[in-house]
DNA sequence: GAATTCATGTAACTTGTTACATGATTTA
DNA sequence: TAAATCATGTAACAAGTTACATGAATTC
């Protein structure tokens, strides 16, 4: 299960309260990991559980009181093991339901494929914006002081998603073409 | 929920058991979407008090009897609607545990993520021949009568799976040559 | 004063995974 | 005759989603 551990691995850069890890997953880290408050939530009550994390409530400075987790010495061994034990299937969840539309279209034809295509690219070049977005705003945080020694990870993290989107865009174009030109063959 | 109408997709094309169901998910659909045994006679179950299915058994050929299904006419006009009715935000499932790790390896060090890396572009390249494979068998299976008309969505379909590992191949390879520089800076 | 954002949670549900049980048939 | 494959399932669990509840503080 990789959800505490990208939480644990949050918490070791600074300790903060479960709606604080909500907004890093929202607007850094969704274009290859997502979570839902109440799982959040969820996993953090599991993890102090373990030992692995301890909080405190403190007053936010704005808003209400705030639940501050923070890392412990457990913890941070947990999360370093966790990293050196990689299983060998681990990996990218294959699962995509566009595609297995695409896989079943010939019950609903070319003319509909192309359609729902057209509609895809365009969500895929709206992701694009949204991935440049991330960029900015890592590299902002990179510039902070003691965080410049991240830097190469995150370099490594966002390419691949640039790259995952620019596949999804190349493929949607030419799909399109190709469907294009069966459909005037068969005309 | 996509599994369902996966299976329907495929009772489409002709009846058969939830056993060799589960074949075409392992040797041809695996690489966008995969299930277990269980969840498909589950599905198949649900299916069947749905009425989108029937079911009769058959002694098998070889081995055991087979409970054969077969999709009815409500089955059909479901597979069409959910096939019409797109949502804009479906779409693959972004989770990458193995970005996840990447991400946080500041934790462990550049020589660990490399030994790791060099790992993750050796299964990609596996998972390239893998769909070689696949594409061996869709092109045959395509070649059989009143089936040449599904082969422009399966084209589609794999095209999507190609350019999908070997992205993942060239972002491995840049890493690989990206962390192997910044090593040598710091040495 | 109303709507939005901040903040934490609970409950119920859905989807997916793991482990196990059973027994026939086929191949080595 | 032992092992592998064929074939269907059940039970328990893990992970993720949806819906809801609550209330304070802030912004419009």
């Amino acid at each position: 299960m990789s959800l505490p551990f990208g939480l644990l691995g949050l918490l070791n850069r600074s300790p903060m309260a479960g709606y604080d890890l909500k907004k890093i997953f929202d607007d850094s880290i969704n274009f290859f990991w997502s979570a839902q408050t109440s799982q959040i939530y969820r996993e953090l009550n599991a993890l102090e559980k373990k030992g692995y994390v301890v909080s405190e409530i403190k007053p936010g400075d704005k808003g209400p009181d705030k639940r501050i987790y923070s890392i412990t010495e457990e913890g941070q061994s947990g999360l370093k093991a966790w990293l050196l034990d990689v299983p060998d299937d681990i990996g990218e969840d294959n699962r995509n339901a566009f595609l297995l539309r695409v896989f079943l279209s010939s019950n609903v034809g070319i003319d509909e494929l192309i359609f729902q295509m057209q509609k895809r690219l365009r969500k895929y070049k709206k992701d694009l914006q949204r991935l440049e977005l991330v960029k900015s705003r890592l590299s902002e945080y990179a510039q902070m002081p003691d965080k410049e020694r991240e830097l190469p990870y995150w370099k490594i993290t966002l390419s691949r998603g640039f790259h995952d989107v620019e596949s999804h865009i190349k493929w949607a174009e030419e799909s399109l073409a190709y469907l294009q030109s069966t459909r005037e063959e068969t005309t």
